[in-house]
RNA sequence: CGGGGCAUGGCGCAGUCUGGUAGCGCACCUGCUUUGGGAGCAGGGGGUCGCAAGUUCGAAUCUUGCUGCCCCGACCA
């Protein structure tokens, strides 16, 4: 893409309203605009990048065995007041009336709706077990929105939901999606913790957040420093096998937030050097419920016996718009934002330094040909500018990689490539310097 | 929902106290000079001053009501 035909809004001061590190890049690189309380428009770049989120987590869910499917976001009240939720879910629930004055409502979530779909198509213990999701835009009316798309309104979320016959077997589902959150947050270049959680107003008594450690993090966290440095499972990990080591390696240390958190059992448990307290934000939650909606929604299936027994489910939530804003608060810098390779929105930038010049025109559109060639999605910064406005704005959008052609470079037959995460810079043939970033950026994308 | 604050061009702000018909920086357009970390000069374009009533010869400015947005707290993915 060449920028002088983009649509990439920066700006050059920090909006007044946007307090937190994220939310103001996202406003400065043109990502983002705002368009009520906790209301956004993605702009192409920020659209990008929860594209590329959306992506991973999709490609982790399909692996783990979960089926996509999609529901609307508009409900009819009739199946929240099966629940008995439609009374109970407050005013956080955005209620709408239809011009025949029938009651809907815009999703805050969905389990009555899967749930229906479910009892409507399954009847035998024969199907079971499902893990059905969708990546659907969801509505709670917070009383205050902040901190940007971190707590909007209007959100991107997964969520998925588990049946099975018995408990044994919802908790293989549930670790199903454990395992897969590990995978997903760590392809996202986010170190994510799975910590004891409270089961709410959802009920039930088995659930992990996952919770990414970031300086302006919501909550407070306390574990075990151990959890910070464990790899993610492979990708070639065995979804039908037995996947309780990877979770009880993660369960068996210490992890709380500050509404579970039991400062004595922490300190017994826990030797003093290990101890981490850290501020988090949350991006994901796993969550046992049994029968909680099987029950009341008569969602039942026959059992090897004959008998009609209720299904035990599970929710398994990822705040993909939330994500975006989250892993800037993990990534960036004084210049800017510093994207992880796997979300970024463009693989590399390119920089001609003097546009209009021939030498380096025609050099960069070597290099612009030859990466996308290469299948490289390229930003190029063909624009009649000041050389310093090109740098700081690829420094702000936080391009894993530049490339910098100027005059003075290419007269000693060099062409400048600096990793945006290091700083480093290395000055290169044409051809070294597309080698090392084609490569880099292939090696990168390799555990996708 | 309690407490506080702010609404003036795309962004950041001054002007409001003391009423006289809107200004600055950045961004944008044109030209010239510049050109390796947000250039200089000159000339331009863009705003029903959040909305509605009221006071007044005259309202961004005073009065009343409303709305929107932000921050702290309680709540939440």
């Amino acid at each position: 893409m060449r920028l002088s035909q983009y649509f990439l809004p920066i700006l050059r001061d920090d909006p007044k309203e946007a307090e937190i590190v994220s939310h103001r890049l996202m406003l400065r690189a043109g990502m983002l605009r705002q368009s009520s309380a906790g209301i956004y428009s993605w702009l192409p770049l920020g659209y990008k990048v929860l594209n590329k989120i959306e992506t991973i987590v999709r490609e982790e869910q399909n692996r783990a065995g979960a089926l996509e499917l999609l529901m609307p976001t508009i409900q009819p009240a009739e199946l929240w007041r099966e629940s008995k939720r439609y009374e109970a879910y407050g005013k956080e629930m955005l209620r709408i009336t239809d011009r025949h004055e029938r009651d809907m409502l815009y999703g805050p979530t969905n389990e009555e709706m899967i749930t229906e779909i479910f009892r409507a198509g399954v009847k035998s213990y024969k199907e079971l077990p499902r893990i059905l999701y969708h990546i659907q835009w969801k509505f709670r009316d917070e009383v205050r929105p902040r901190f940007g798309v971190m707590r909007g309104r209007e959100f991107l979320m997964k969520d998925s939901y588990s049946f099975d016959l018995t408990k044994d077997d919802s908790v293989k589902s549930y670790n199903k999606m454990f395992v897969s959150y590990l995978r997903t947050f760590a392809r996202m270049g986010l170190q994510a913790v799975p910590m004891r959680a409270e089961t709410g107003p959802i009920g039930g008594d088995l659930s992990h957040e996952f919770i990414i450690l970031a300086e302006t993090g919501e909550s407070a966290v306390f574990c075990h420093k151990d959890l910070v440095e464990m790899t993610a499972p492979p990708r070639d990990v065995d979804y039908s096998g037995d996947l309780t080591p990877y979770v009880r390696q993660r369960t068996e240390l210490y992890a709380a937030t500050e509404d579970v958190h039991e400062p004595e059992r922490f300190e017994k448990e826990v030797p003093e050097d290990k101890r981490l307290s850290a501020r988090g934000i949350e991006v994901g939650q796993v969550f046992y419920f049994g029968t909680k909606y099987s029950e009341p929604m008569n969602a039942k299936v026959q059992g090897p016996n004959g008998e009609l027994v209720p299904v035990e489910m599970g929710s398994y939530g990822i705040g993909v718009s939330r994500l975006v804003g989250a892993i800037i608060e993990a990534h960036h810098d004084d210049a800017g934002i510093v994207w992880p390779q796997a979300v970024a929105p463009f693989d590399a930038g390119l920089i001609n330094l003097k546009s209009g010049d021939s030498a380096t025109d025609s050099a960069c559109e070597q290099i612009y040909e030859r990466l996308t060639h290469a299948g490289l999605d390229i930003l190029y910064d063909d624009r009649d500018d000041r050389a310093g406005a090109k740098f700081t704005t690829m420094d702000l959008i936080g391009l894993p990689w530049q490339i910098i052609v100027g005059p003075k470079g290419l007269a000693a037959g060099e062409i400048e490539v600096k990793n945006r995460a290091t700083g480093q810079k290395s000055n290169l043939s044409l051809d070294a310097a597309c080698q090392l970033v084609a490569g880099a950026v292939a090696e990168a994308k390799e555990d996708a």
